[in-house]
DNA sequence: TTAAATAGAACCAAAATGGTACTATATAAG
DNA sequence: CTTATATAGTACCATTTTGGTTCTATTTAA
């Protein structure tokens, strides 16, 4: 379905929380904010900072907080950090019993779209995705969607 | 991990068949051509006929074959049709205990992108998807992969 | 009448997902 | 130096989704 998964969506919630505050914010207090279970902020905060995007600090007074401003993190290294490594449709007919080229290549056209997707994906940022009202998207989707072609809703 | 499942990937591969051939196809020829499982090829071939890519004609002689030409199948009705209607990621939170709209919007960017990729994937036909060499992407798309900013790798 | 087909539903195993729990470790503060 | 607070890491489990099969009913050409 093409979706993304609650786990990316809560992480985005997270992430834009931290990108509030200015100093380390626990695991407790994103989730209150956020009004997400806590155990399930911990572990989407784990994640993040083992990808990353967070930073953490031990002990008692210790948090957690962006690593680096929200413009320089994209959805695609949130969905990375959340989902594994986007996991293209490999080619099912790998193991060598696959002679038709013209199957394959059918293969590789989603894998680039795919690409195509993540590129994208890439030029959108966490600013963006909190920026509340406007059209967020990366520069040439944005004019791609303006376009007189793709314009009648 | 925003994949494309592997039964809309062997979709591609079935609809890329039917259109190679000018009559009608049964499940069982499609499957020997695609060297895929002759049951999950019928059940490929089900959904595609529900969802009016393809027609079908029942008894014996009978088979499946497009119902309109290659050029006007685009991906995200190949998707559609065998994963459902995009879902896109639904507020959890529906059900009222969100009062904070800063979160709602976010959940809304993610909308927002998703739906642009539908747009994107609306602009990429079967034609495109069994294209065997170059890049098939919507125009927009394409002119995005060569600005300079993207064309490092 | 029979064989070749699709239609439709139900079913099942395996994988992915969402969420929880538990143990270990680090650190600030009393 | 002890304790409370916090993250790190792992493992676990229930639920859902996915991939694939099977079975029955129906249609139609020969």
């Amino acid at each position: 379905m093409l979706k993304i998964s609650k786990l990316t969506d809560y992480g985005t919630l997270v992430l834009a929380q931290l990108a509030k505050e200015s100093k380390l914010s626990s695991a407790h207090k994103v989730a209150r904010a956020t009004h997400l279970g806590q155990p399930t902020v911990s572990k989407i905060l784990k994640a993040l900072t083992h990808a990353g995007l967070v930073v953490s600090e031990r002990g008692a007074q210790g948090g957690y907080a962006l690593a680096r401003p929200a413009v320089e993190i994209s959805a695609a290294e949130i969905i990375d950090a959340l989902e594994g490594p986007v996991a293209i449709t490999e080619c099912s007919l790998t193991k060598g019993h696959c002679d038709l080229q013209s199957n394959c290549q059918v293969a590789t056209a989603w894998q680039k779209i795919n690409f195509s997707i993540r590129r994208a994906l890439n030029e959108v940022s966490l600013v963006d995705l909190q920026t509340p009202v406007e059209l967020l998207l990366a520069p040439n989707l944005k004019a791609y969607l303006a376009s007189p072609t793709n314009s009648k809703r």
